[in-house]
RNA sequence: GUCCCCAUCGUCUAGUCUGGCCAAGGACACCGCCCUUUCACGGCGGCGACGGGGGUUCAAAUCCCCCUGGGGACGCCA
């Protein structure tokens, strides 16, 4: 039998962290089995879908790059097969006809919390016989939840067993004539024939429910694995008040979205004390056996540090597209090729994000450079620097336009350095500053190599200029 | 309130099923040192946990019970 595992969230908001990580296994799970991942969208609840949410929800999906085989299928364009199903076992007399208002049930619902009872439907509807003299009176239909208890054999918690009494007589079908959650999901994972139910564990709940409804209908029972939540660092469940919300904030804050797919399937799973993973590594060693029974609290700094090991180790030419765009939106137009490349490969060890690395290349595409205080007041000293950057940029100009490289570039510094008596970082800090206006950047080499040798000219002579008209010092 | 689930460093976890190899390992974060032209990267080291109590056993992080703590569910939401 293949594998069918289906991700099938419910178009009320985004994409989030925990709905990604459930989408994961799912999807890692299919594909270690070479089995189908179906995406469905549980769009019943017609006031709270809505359209923009399934499109981020697609959006998501694809910025992950979670493909699935089969869907998207949509729950509303499936109600006659709800209904169907909600009369055969109206028929068959396993669920029945409630006449309660929602305004009643509400208050009765209040009133037993109140009085410290549990706040559970009361059957009154279950057995009356004079159903006729409600003709007309709109009703739901409830589902008849027989006596005894349900165990299953979830594949993550182990055995799980729930007394019917604790469970209630729940709406199938609204007065409305439309179906909910739990009969939707019944009908359409095993219409869809899925083998393997994935999902949070706050639907354990619910599995005795839906087990008894597959029953009810005659349907074979999927296996059941409930994967523990991901609470935020107050270990409260995770929301947007913990941080980014949507999986594409990510995207926009930065993050590679294979970084995210690395933290997600290491919250929860684990393989020894391996941390990192390419997805086919995912794929080839993910199994629900070793994935931990309880909750994990999302971890924002780890998150952090992969991103800045994939942005490491990417290469300069998979980033250079991204950071293009990125870098269009601060106005700055730069074309695809090796100089843009030399830029990030200069940066890429000190971004943790792609967002810090646009911010900390900005000087190579500015038309001027804005000299920090601090650094410029300490290293833009005539009396120190003025004499050997002239004589640096003399050195610079003497080097072939060809072969401006790092190679020939420290070779100038060498001469410099002998003739001047100093130490490379005290020529490396104003040539920092001169060029970049901060004391922090790339090696000084590649970075004069990126820059080229008529920006790197200009600003030096800029910055001469700007030691010259400096008031003598007191020193 | 009732039911369900869970419990190893601050966090993610290995170890638990199949008790001894665990005076509990790795990773993030944090701290220190080294490398060094700055910042990083990297290297080395440090800090730091089996929630508590009872059992069972020659032996318990591992098995059992209770307590405590945390999470979840109880909708004409999903």
């Amino acid at each position: 039998m293949t594998v069918r595992t289906r991700f099938a969230p419910s178009p009320t908001g985004y994409l989030h962290i925990g709905g990604a990580r459930t989408a994961l296994f799912n999807y890692l799970f299919a594909r270690h089995h070479g089995g189908k991942f179906i995406l469905r969208i549980e769009d019943t609840d017609l006031e709270r879908s809505t359209e923009e949410s399934t499109q981020a929800i697609f959006d998501g999906m694809d910025w992950l790059e979670m493909d699935y085989d089969e869907g998207p299928f949509y729950q509303s364009k499936r109600s006659d097969l709800y209904r169907e199903a909600a009369l055969k076992l109206l028929d068959k007399g396993l669920a029945y006809k409630c006449f309660c208002t929602a305004k009643e049930l509400t208050e009765r619902r209040e009133a037993a919390m109140k009085e410290g009872r549990a706040p559970r439907y009361d059957r009154r509807c279950r057995d009356i016989k004079d159903a006729g003299e409600q003709e007309g009176a709109p009703y739901t239909v409830r589902f008849r939840i027989p006596e005894g208890k349900t165990i299953f054999k979830d594949l993550i918690k182990g055995p799980i067993a729930i007394e019917h009494v604790e469970i209630e007589d729940l709406v199938m079908l609204r007065s409305d004539g439309t179906a909910t959650y739990n009969l939707t999901v019944v009908v359409d994972d095993a219409t869809m024939n899925i083998t393997h139910v994935i999902r949070g564990d706050d639907h354990i709940n619910n599995t005795p429910k839906q087990i008894l409804m597959y029953e009810a209908l005659g349907y074979d029972l999927p296996e059941f694995a409930h994967l523990p939540m991901i609470l935020g660092s107050d270990k409260k469940r995770l929301s947007k008040r913990h941080g980014a919300g949507s999986v594409t904030e990510y995207h926009d804050l930065g993050y590679l979205s294979h970084a995210l797919i690395n933290y997600l399937a290491r919250l929860g799973w684990s393989h020894g004390d391996d941390e990192i993973f390419s997805m086919e590594e995912l794929i080839e060693k993910f199994s629900l056996d070793s994935v931990g029974k309880s909750s994990g609290v999302f971890n924002p700094e780890k998150l952090l540090w992969l991103n800045h090991h994939y942005i490491k180790t990417s290469t300069a030419k998979e980033l250079s597209a991204d950071i293009i765009e990125r870098l269009k939106k601060t106005g700055v137009t730069v074309e695809e090729g090796s100089r843009i490349e030399a830029i990030i490969d200069g940066e890429k060890e000190r971004s943790k994000t792609l967002i810090e690395m646009v911010e900390a290349i900005g000087f190579y595409f500015k038309d001027k450079v804005e000299y920090e205080e601090k650094p410029a007041k300490k290293f833009l000293k005539p009396e120190k620097a003025l004499a050997p950057l002239e004589a640096l940029r003399e050195a610079l100009a003497d080097i072939d336009d060809s072969s401006f490289d790092a190679t020939q570039i420290e070779s100038a510094f060498q001469g410099l350095l002998d003739k001047f008596e100093l130490k490379l970082g005290k020529l490396a800090q104003p040539v920092r500053v001169a060029l970049t206006g901060t004391s922090v950047s790339p090696g000084i080499f590649e970075t004069i190599e990126a820059m080229g040798k008529d920006m790197t000219i200009d600003r030096l002579t800029e910055a001469i200029s700007y030691m010259k008209a400096l008031p003598p010092s007191a020193e």
